[in-house]
DNA sequence: ATGGTGGATGGTCCA
């Protein structure tokens, strides 16, 4: 089974290259964050037709998930059950046959010290809380999405350049490793151990081009599906293409049965 | 050097 997490950054603008892309790596299950419309906007129709359902949290303008699923979807919970301060959509988590997934698009933060910053603090509070109270430790969770934190040197282009700055303090990566330390599993770190590996590379600069990115997008899993993961990549071509989104798609192939 | 680029918007805000 495949699962695939990208942040589109408008599902309006990328719905061609995301509908290509499924086309041509028929993930099982694909997360989208930064989808940036209303639910009755959501390009529904293009995904079905494709044989994928549909649970979509969006708003306008800003934030926005969604999970695509060939299987079929149970239990969608939007958000957390009390939302951190304005409430901006950014989770979204249901069971897809054996596997349950929660996906999400945590804050950015904007720059150390910020009122953003603090947000990003208390949400990654709130993520711990809500995974506590949500999921068991034999389940076969998957938590994916932009994490919009670098959990380690080798996941920055330049650490020495950008040390302690947004994405890579000391602060933030404790409050994910807390969220982590239930019992979750960098699937990505079982499989490839070189820097230079990135999910993320800013619009401007011609960052890609010099490969100056942040591992940024993650898939998480727990310590039951862990070791079931078979594979993991990042696809860097949607990346080169005409109007392309900031971050490219992960994907991984998991092991696992799909009871009938 | 506080720049630069892209998306949604219709002023700027966010990343």
């Amino acid at each position: 089974m495949i699962v695939a997490s990208w942040n589109v950054n408008s599902i309006s603008v990328r719905l061609p290259q995301v509908l290509d892309w499924i086309t041509a790596n028929e993930p099982d299950i694909l997360c989208l964050q930064e989808t940036k419309v209303v639910d009755e906007r959501f390009p529904k129709a293009e995904f079905e037709e494709l044989g994928y359902q549909l649970a979509v949290y969006g708003e306008k303008t800003y934030n926005g998930v969604a999970i695509a699923s060939k299987l079929p979807l149970a239990n969608v919970q939007k958000g957390f059950k009390v939302e951190v301060g304005p409430g901006s959509r950014r989770l979204i988590a249901a069971d897809a046959g054996p596997l349950r997934i929660l996906n999400v698009y945590i804050p950015n933060g904007s720059a150390v010290g910020s009122d953003k910053y603090y947000y990003k603090l208390a949400w990654l509070s709130a993520l711990k809380n809500h995974i506590d109270e949500s999921y068991r430790r034999d389940d076969l969770l998957i938590m994916c999405g932009d994490f919009n934190i670098a959990c380690e040197d080798r996941d920055i282009y330049n650490p020495e350049e950008v040390a302690g700055t947004i994405m890579c303090s000391d602060v933030e990566r404790k409050a994910l490793n807390a969220v982590k330390d239930w019992g979750l599993i960098d699937v990505f770190r079982e499989h490839h151990q070189d820097s230079g590996l990135y999910t993320w590379w800013d619009y401007r600069m011609g960052a890609f081009r010099r490969n100056v990115g942040f591992r940024i997008d993650h898939i998480w899993a727990s310590r039951p599906l862990a070791p079931l993961c078979k594979a993991i990549l990042i696809d860097r071509e949607p990346r080169k293409l005409e109007r392309p989104s900031d971050h490219a798609p992960v994907f991984a192939e998991f092991d696992v049965t799909i009871a009938s």
